[in-house]
Formats: structure tokens, C-alpha cells, sequence
DNA sequence: GCCATTCATCGCCATGTCACGATAGCTGAT
DNA sequence: ATCAGCTATCGTGACATGGCGATGAATGGC
């Protein structure tokens, strides 16, 4: 149930500016992709369980699986999630680095 | 012009909980109003000039003043500014309270 | 090869967001 | 009282988002 079966701990630090426009645009991107319910409780799912979770996402929302599938799709492209395939099916995790970055820039405000 | 407006310091601490449904739609608000790149910047204004800035935000951005303003309202919807009326202008500023909440739920993931 | 499972994608519809100009409400000064 | 300046709100149009069921693509087992 604990086995990853993604990540590399990948613990390089992040030495990008947390303001100027750059900043700006990617902490907008990032608030975006978390502003909405499902999301913050899809990635709450996916910091519980230590390893990944596939479809079982499905299971835990009252929404239907494409739904769900959009949702993921959104973090996935924001980069706070990656998915990887394993067998019939896909296993996502979080990508700490992108929550990290969150935070920093969160920080800099 | 860095006399502040509004502001008492307000340093009580927030003892809700991080984590919960609750918490998932609390975060889900506020990082879908800060999910928007103008809507960063102006945070991020206020944030540099120590003191409340009021129309210059719309000289500052490359917007029409009624869709600043209209930004300054999901903002202050939000909880994340604050906005009280100084003479003939309306003077914004920060809401620390907020910022630090939000610090915090990102935190908890 | 064939089927069942798993997930992504497609259409579709309803609703929300973003941007704008125009308008209305307040306030302080004349 | 009137006028000028500042801000909020309204109405509108273009576009994005969120939700769903149906369809497709890939995989492992039979």
C-alpha cells in the first residue's frame, strides 16, 4: 500500500525568483489549478496515502470518473502532479518540488 | 506615503484546523482568487508599499479601472484585502490575518 | 485473437470568468 | 448648489470552466 511507485526524492532546491513577472504568472498559474475543491482534495488524497493512488481517486469523490480525470489532467499540466503508467493502469503521485515552489511563492508575498 | 490607513495589526492567532472539509474549501476560495496573474500583482503592490494604495493600482496595471476594481473585489470577497474609505478615494490594503491562513493551509499539504 | 478493465478524450450544455465602456453614487472643493 | 474626481456597479460579449455520458486507446488475462 506504501510503495511508491514514482518518485524520485528529487531534493535539488529551487533557486528561481519568488517575485518579478515570472513569479507573478506562475503562482497565478499554480492558485489557479488549485482553486477548486476536488483539486485541493484530490491532493490531499495523494499526501495521505505515502505512495500513489490510480483510480481509487474516483472512489473518494462524488464525481464521475471523467470528471475526475479532467481534474487530474489540470494538476498534471500545473506540474503539482505526475502520473505514471503502471500496467492497466496509472499511478499518480505529488511532485513535492512544484509544492515547494507553492509555498516559496506564497512566502514572497 | 507610507502612513497607514486601515490597519490595526491584528496578531491573534488562527487555531482552525488545515486539514478537513472544511479547510479543503477555505483553501479552494482563497487560492482561486488569487488565481489570476493581475490579481497577484496587486497583491503583490500592496504588499511593497508598506502603506494602503488606492486608485494607483489602476496606473499600474495594464487594465481598464472598472476591471481593476472588479479584481479588487474578488480579492476583498475573499478576505485577502481590505477596504476603507479615505476622503474621496478608497484606500487597500493587506489583510495579514488572511495572508497568514493561507500560508498555513498550503502549509498543511 | 478476444474480452474486460482502466483511463483519457470528445461532444455537449450550463454556468462562470474576464474584459470593456457606460453609468451612477460619493465626496470635497468651488 | 454645483462641479470635478474617484470608485463601484451594470450590461454585454467572448471565452473558459465544470459537469456528464459516450466513445476510444492501451493493457493484462483468458
Amino acid at each position: 500500500m506504501d510503495d511508491r511507485c514514482c518518485a524520485p526524492p528529487e531534493t535539488a532546491l529551487d533557486l528561481r525568483p519568488v517575485e518579478g513577472p515570472d513569479a507573478d504568472e506562475e503562482l497565478a498559474a499554480l492558485t489557479k489549478a488549485l482553486g477548486h475543491p476536488a483539486r485541493v482534495q484530490i491532493l490531499r488524497l495523494l499526501t495521505h496515502r505515502v505512495s500513489c493512488v490510480c483510480g481509487e481517486i474516483v472512489d473518494q469523490l462524488p464525481l464521475a470518473q471523467s470528471t475526475v480525470s479532467q481534474h487530474l489532467k489540470v494538476l498534471k499540466d500545473a506540474g503539482l502532479v505526475r502520473g505514471e503508467i503502471d500496467g492497466p493502469r496509472i499511478c499518480y503521485c505529488l511532485e513535492p518540488r512544484t509544492l515547494r515552489r507553492l509555498r516559496a511563492l506564497i512566502g514572497g508575498l
